[in-house]
DNA sequence: TTTGTCGATGTAAAGGTTTTCATTGACTAT
DNA sequence: ATAGTCAATGAAAACCTTTACATCGACAAA
């Protein structure tokens, strides 16, 4: 069940008449041999087809041109953008990325370290906001395998981080609703996810409190950052009957669930309410009234991130440990300005944006 | 820049008191070795924290534990369902994904047959729906790497496939618009892609024939499985005149366009149109009205791909060359009995379903 | 001529496994 | 007692590279 015997450096250097040492030096360090030998080399090479073992080459330099990737859950749609640019960058360098789907389990992070410690994967790059199980525990002074975080920084400041600014991004959104005439403005948070939330509902404040607006602590509700706790933290505040005039959501997801319950409710949106969101998912574009949102520079974090990454694999110098992008306020629909009825809303709700 | 030297196989032998022979064997065929010996071997590998090195390991046994994923485009939000299928399978066996993002790029899909003719990857599951480049031209002679079609067949049949029963499916979509009265129900097909569409437009036509409704080509448009080729489709059906009572689309966002462009009309969905699609991605029920659709099991076809793939690459025998799936019929709120007017239409638009 | 330098190449070790084949010793059957 | 079998183990080859070190020859300087 394996195809025909792959031709190895000796074949080469057999067909080319030189050593094999000869070989691998034509290939990797061309200047160092002579013209003629080293186009018999090349013709020979391309006469067998031969490819160098991989295995063979990480074997002996002891590093592998491989890096690993986990996830807590490769199915979340903010990932795959991100993965996108961590491939592109990889592959642009002649590496190759091993993806690991942990689903927040130690037993299979822990298990996927295996591909470091047996130098299958010569890096990593961490999205699940911690260090993986297995690294935990490991003193303060044991040398960690190289590694970047992703979107959620890792506490302490062993790790270099790369990542949107939250509390800048969630600053420009909430001003961007005050901009709109709003003054309740509530917010919908995510308790179990510590940096990124906690990061937004400071920008939040800090938007607020510039504009001179006091905090409402009435106004400001935990969920889970999925769909459905939106819409649960939205309805709970019919309950208490304590209403903002506009709702920035922690995350799209959030967004969506509050916007789904102010539909269900009977009312007009944007008129009755603003509802802002963070991320811009791919679907954010199509609900309605499509979501206006901060926009993660998904593919741009991956890239960024591979390269901090190969900086440190390949130990070429590092500037800086972290690596903050800036998101994008994305104008669409879901936000109106307070008291303002423009004729026709529905006619405005498929109206194309960025 | 690395961890400090790793336990060989040399030491645990040390430590232990028996050859490396024996190490070996205790880790892999532990029945071969005396029960003391392995107690003792086992201390060995526990008090160093041996691990087996893997590159050592695959350049020995001339194979790696590492399967190459080969997609025409990993951020398409399709695709990240089935990777966790995918990735789920394998590491349950042992084996890593690799995945390599070719943009349809021939130069990009040659480049990642390295992996496979480095050896650094055992087998390919291709999600491109053909041959990557470089092994085109090889003639049907020349003995291919174990690979697996997903989603998309490859055009011959020398690849094995996993996918959807794309016919049976668009069938049992058809037969539900008609047997909610419609009988004049569109097609908005994708003529780039070759085999996927044109399989559901034949089950689009087998269920109308069936239900003994003649064919009508004005109702049967192409897109390119866009959601702005679907608004296109769609209004182009307005300029010519000719209406249909549904639309069934060939996938999620042709319908999505289709929906946009009703709404953007002024139309009442699902009162005065139906609109099916194809897929449930993931914001079908977030959509207004909810979509009705097929929904891919996208996790399971990863599972039965990588299974299909490891039986293959591990030299078990292998029933069938081709694995169907059943897609499913998910029941939202865009499909409506024709000529049916329901009370209070708004309320129901977000009622959950499965 | 002698010595030294330098560029081009070759030899051989090392990297860590798995596995074939050989060896050993205990035990069974004759 | 002898031959034969069998289980447990070890020695060494093989997998394919990269690279430190050695060699060789040409040429320059003395």
């Amino acid at each position: 069940m394996q195809l025909q015997r792959l031709a190895t450096i000796e074949d080469v250097a057999g067909i080319a008449g030189v050593s094999i040492a000869t070989v691998s030096r034509a290939i990797h360090e061309p200047a160092k041999v002579a013209d003629a030998t080293r186009r018999r080399v090349n013709d020979a090479i391309a006469r067998t087809g031969y490819t160098t073992n991989a295995m063979a080459r990480s074997l002996r330099m002891r590093r592998s041109n491989m890096i690993l990737i986990l996830a807590p859950d490769v199915g979340d749609p903010n990932f795959s953008n991100i993965l996108v640019g961590l491939e592109t960058e990889a592959s642009k360098r002649g590496y190759g990325v091993l993806i690991g789907n942990t689903q927040n389990d130690a037993t299979r992070e822990t298990d996927y370290l295996r591909f470091i410690s047996s130098s299958q994967a010569t890096g990593l790059i961490l999205l699940t906001g911690h260090l993986p199980f297995g690294l935990e525990q490991s003193s303060p002074l044991t040398r960690l395998p190289p590694m970047v975080a992703v979107n959620e920084p890792v506490p302490g400041d062993r790790v270099p981080f790369v990542g949107v600014d939250n509390f800048e991004g969630a600053r420009i959104a909430a001003e961007h609703l005050i901009s709109q005439g709003h003054r309740r403005v509530a917010f919908i948070g995510h308790s179990t996810s510590r940096m990124v939330a906690e990061l937004r509902e400071r920008g939040y404040r800090a938007a607020l409190s510039d504009a001179g607006i006091a905090i409402d602590p009435m106004l400001i509700l935990d969920g889970d950052g999925t769909t459905e706790s939106g819409r649960q933290a939205a309805e709970h505040m019919f309950v208490r009957d304590v209403l903002p005039t506009a709702f920035l959501c922690v995350n799209d997801a959030t967004a969506l669930g509050v916007m789904i319950a102010l539909n269900a409710r009977g009312y007009d949106l944007p008129r009755q309410f603003s509802v802002m969101g963070f991320d811009d998912i791919s679907y954010a574009s199509f609900v309605t009234p499509s979501l206006t949102t901060m926009k993660q520079p998904r593919s741009k974090i991956g890239e960024e991130a591979m390269n901090l990454l190969l900086a440190v694999v390949e130990g070429r110098p590092v500037e800086q440990k972290q690596v903050l992008l800036r998101s994008e306020l994305i104008l669409r629909n879901s936000v109106a300005r307070l008291g303002a009825d423009d004729g026709d809303p529905s006619a405005s709700r498929y109206r194309r944006s960025g």
